[in-house]
This record gives C-alpha cells, structure tokens and sequence, in this order.
DNA sequence: TCAGTAATAAACCTCTTGGTTAATTAACTA
DNA sequence: TAGTTAATTAACCAAGAGGTTTATTACTGA
C-alpha cells in the first residue's frame, strides 16, 4: 500500500462520527465489540462494519481474549496525519502575522 | 454546521489523492481550474466536482476574476485536524517512552 | 452437551461518490 | 457580433458506503 492509499485508507475511515467517537473510546483503553457498540443506537453489524475500516485503515488493532474481540487504538495513522496536516503550518502562521502587523497597524493609527 | 459535521467534511475531502494533490498546489499560490486539472487525466467536469467538495469542506475560497474562478487555499479546518489529531498525541508518545524504558532495561541487561 | 453470550457473515436496500459526455453560461477578443 | 476560452450544469452510470434483518460461528459455563 502506498503512502498516498494509506492517507486516504485513514482520512476517510475519520470522515464519521461514529468512529472517530470509538477511536475516543479507545484512547481510554482496550474494549470488545458491545462495549464500543453501547452509546450508539445502531445494530450491532452496523458496528462491527465501522470496527472492521477503522482495522482496515491500521487505527486499530485486534485481539482474540475468549469470546471477545478486544480492540486497540494504534497510532500510527494519526501521526500520519499530523504530519500530512503539519505541511501546512507555515501558511497559516504566515497569514496570522500578516494579521499582526494588520493590528498593530491599526493600532499606531489610533494613536 | 456542527463541529463534528465540519470535521466529517473535512476528513471526507481530504479522502481523495487527487484533491490532496489539488491542496499542494494551492499552498504555493492561488489558481483556476484550468490550471489545477493539468496534472491529472480527467475531464474538466470531474475536477469541477472535487473542487466543489473542497469549496463545501471550506478547503478552499473563489473568487471570479474575468473569466477565471481563482481557487485559493484556506487553512481553518486543516487547523481543526491538526488539533484533533494532538488529542492522541500524549499516547503515542507515552508508547514512545515505555519503548525508550523497554530499550534501556535491555542495555542495562547487556552489562 | 446444551443454553447463553460475543461477534461476524450473508443478503439485501438506498443513497452517495466519482467519473463520463453533451449542453450551457459567461466573459474576453478580433 | 461571431468566435474562443473558462468553467459549470445536466443527465447518466457503475461502484462503494452505511445501514438493516437473518443466519452462523466460536467460545463459556452450568
């Protein structure tokens, strides 16, 4: 998988709600499939299907512990991300100095 | 707008290689679509259409200059991901330092 | 071994996404 | 005013996403 499918495997695995609260979830520590399904009013499956792209898009990762499923936040993919949204950085820095200057400019004129 | 339905926008946006690409270009300076469609081997109407999810995901501002649409880079909601993606900071730097203690507790077992 | 619990698989449905071609709007230019 | 360039709209299509219900797998524990 390239670079650029594991971006978009883990930018549109986030594009819902739903995940992104069971990635919250996650951050807090290991849980099975109910568990993770319990603040949502959806079906179980419905569930299940959301877990398996977050797993697809490496955000977790599972283990087998008897009957349950438990799954693990892996963070690989969000450095990724932040790296990606880091590039960016600079441009909005940039423009809040300009908006600086704006200010004080604004600023000396009122004196 | 909901914070979360801004992010659900953003990420979704993002899911796509091609308007990844359509970003970078933007960072180093506004452009038409003619001029943004270049690179790829696509119709106009496609690009068209990925633009358009970006405007809507308020990735991007126009503004008519003739016959021009100039499409210009705007950075809030990169902003909203970049700090989404600091609330998983602390773990992967948390796993970071038991792998620091883990490497260190093997050096020590060398001696 | 049988009942119960955890979770997935299969089949299906609807809406959205990402692309196409053809037609249209809008502005410039000769 | 006619032709050209820039870009969007409309109509269409195939594939994917997100949900459902029903059936099945896999393990636990009495």
């Amino acid at each position: 998988m390239t670079n650029d499918d594991q971006l978009d495997a883990a930018f549109s695995a986030l594009a819902h709600p739903v995940r992104r609260t069971i990635l919250a979830r996650l951050a807090k520590g290991t849980a099975g499939v109910n568990a993770l399904a319990e603040p949502f009013d959806m079906t179980l499956p419905a569930i299940s299907k959301h877990i398996r792209v977050l797993e697809n898009a490496g955000l977790i990762s599972r283990e087998r512990d008897a009957q349950f499923r438990l799954c693990k936040l892996e963070t690989a993919p969000i450095q990724d991300i932040a790296g990606w949204a880091e590039r960016y950085r600079h441009i909005w820095e940039a423009r809040f100095d300009t908006m600086d200057t704006l200010l004080a400019d604004m600023k000396e004129d009122d004196t």
